[in-house]
DNA sequence: ATGGCAGGTACGACCTGA
């Protein structure tokens, strides 16, 4: 049976928990991973998700950041091995969660924006990709059936920006950037919405001011990478716009992948 | 060249995001 597995930036989980609940319900996928919850642990809406069927694990901190990994309680899952942060990579930033389910072993990141090209942000982001590669090629020794989910704040080519010439060297587009993330890939990870053919100018963020979404002046920085052993299975990966058009929508659209088995 | 929009914190701006 096909499994499908998500990845969304809902830009505070307070705000867009009831955007977050009508999707699962027209999209009732078996894992999602949540980026910039911004909600400290206490609050996290364990009872609501419950109630819409779903179990979480999570690791947030007050006001930025926070991530978690969601998965339907039908699957009968109990999460195994779960993970907050990067052991090679002590950071105060709640940004990387990782699990097992099932046969899968699931990672959800949220990758330092970087602000700004030459900026201690930025040179952070570096250190952080680079500590997270590093890490990745251990994990997918142990455990090789691996997803990594998230918003990475990178646009890993020119296609995937609206503006190429604009953004050419600014943050989300740098060459230091472009080259982490195909150091991910030089593991044995495969950007699954690039294993298809897909429209022109597909996009997963836009810009709130200025119209961006209604222009499409937007990039994709939210990536599902699946594991070589993986890339067989995979049937589909498409972006879901619709959460975009709603009323006071989060930045970033989800992103969906979907697996044999 | 600049700021524009949104969320959080906390009630007045300021930080951060991408």
């Amino acid at each position: 049976m096909p499994m499908r597995l998500a990845t969304w930036n809902v830009n505070s989980l307070k705000v867009r928990l009831p955007q977050l609940l009508g999707w699962l319900q027209t999209n009732p996928v078996q894992v999602i991973c949540l980026q910039e919850t911004k909600l400290v642990d206490e609050r996290f809406p364990v009872a609501e998700l419950a109630a819409a069927g779903y179990r979480a694990v999570f690791a947030g901190q007050p006001t930025y950041n926070g991530v978690a990994i969601l998965w339907r309680t039908d699957t009968g899952w109990e999460a195994r091995d779960v993970t907050v942060g990067n052991p090679l990579f002590p950071d105060e930033q709640q940004r990387l969660i990782s699990a097992t389910l099932g046969e899968l072993r699931v990672t959800c990141a949220y990758v330092p924006n970087g602000q700004a090209v030459d900026s201690d942000k930025y040179r952070y982001k570096l250190r952080w990709l680079d500590a997270l590669v590093q890490w990745l090629r251990d994990g997918l020794a142990a455990q090789p059936r691996l997803v990594v989910a998230g918003d990475y704040n990178v646009a890993p080519e020119d296609r995937d920006v609206h503006d190429p010439a604009a953004w050419a060297g600014q943050v989300l587009c740098s060459d230091p950037e472009r080259e982490r993330f195909r150091a991910l890939l030089a593991l044995g990870l495969h950007d699954a919405f690039r294993m298809f053919d897909q429209p022109a100018g597909s996009y997963s963020w836009w810009d709130y001011r200025q119209l961006g979404y209604q222009k499409n002046k937007g990039l994709r920085i939210d990536h599902l990478l699946v594991a070589d052993v993986l890339a067989p299975a995979v049937r589909a990966c498409r972006i879901d716009r619709a959460p975009r058009k709603l009323e006071k929508p989060s930045d970033h659209a989800p992103v969906i992948v979907e697996l044999d088995g």
